[in-house]
DNA sequence: AAATATTTTGAAAAAATTACAAGAATTATT
DNA sequence: AATAATTCTTGTAATTTTTTCAAAATATTT
């Protein structure tokens, strides 16, 4: 059943399966959408109330810390997770701010271990640019730069 | 000569080259250390005390904009920027912070263009986890963690 | 030199994240 | 089962990074 594959993902990597954790854990499973911090919370507190924030904050950091999510530095603003573990290229869109997979496209190997003296511990390889979407959506708008907050069209 | 290094990759990418931009372009040639904003602002301001950092901050994201330098998002608590526009591999130091520069490692050709609808303007690899100096502090003191601010060891 | 456009500045605000101490829950010990 | 010890969660406050914005300064064009 499917409560269980959050509940192993937690206890094979030697963590607690709080009532939060696993909730975390599932929502994180549930939505492959690289969610942030504030989308995980908000996403949950309907069904926990009483969960705060700091929770969320510690508790996905300790996921990537225990190797049982991914850590998505790719946008500036906001770290976001993704519970997906097996080695995928992320997109992020300068225009919707979307974080996407690109499963197409063959990531590195991800590499574990010693490497000249650096010992890796994870690795991420980023595509930034503009989406299918916003690409359709803004032709003749001009304007395809980064950060440009101020232009972004809704998705 | 050296400025003109500055200057050249200031105006062939269509950048105004007025006094603050290329001494920020000047430090970024010169500063191969991943620098951030305030890296910028607190190496440049005793020599431009008029400097703001809105205007270090609005110019090192004009650099990256029009390709004049990279912006690197792999460490999650603050953006930096590289001079250096060959694509290379780059290592996040957990435990000091710093950012290096992986030459050996062969990158990922610096992917642009269309790829499957998706419009790629950059692209970066990263690794993570403890560089070597960390490491040889660290033996026998435990905690080999990401995020591990508190045992932060200086370099 | 006047008019126009572009840059820079600095103060204030916004947003993301962390620190921390107290309370709740869980686990271990007696 | 009761108590003690440990671990986890919460919420507020603080910190840090980044952005906003309008005025002042600088440069460019007419």
């Amino acid at each position: 059943m499917k409560r269980d594959e959050a509940y192993q993902r937690l206890v094979s990597r030697d963590i607690r399966p709080s009532l939060q954790r696993l909730e975390i854990m599932k929502f994180l499973l549930a939505n492959r959408t690289h969610p942030t911090v504030e989308d995980v919370y908000k996403g949950l507190y309907k069904k926990i109330p009483t969960l705060s924030r700091t929770t969320v904050y510690n508790t996905l950091r300790m996921f990537y810390e225990k190797g049982a999510a991914q850590m998505i530095t790719i946008d500036e603003h906001r770290v976001c997770y993704d519970g997906d573990l097996h080695p995928h290229v992320h997109f992020f869109c300068y225009n919707c701010e979307k974080v996407y997979d690109l499963m197409e496209e063959k990531a590195p190997v991800q590499y574990r271990g010693d490497l000249n003296g650096f010992l890796v511990k994870d690795s991420q390889l980023y595509y930034r640019g503009i989406c299918p979407k916003c690409r359709a959506k803004m032709i003749g708008s001009g304007n395809i730069v980064p950060g440009g907050k101020k232009e972004c069209l809704s998705n």
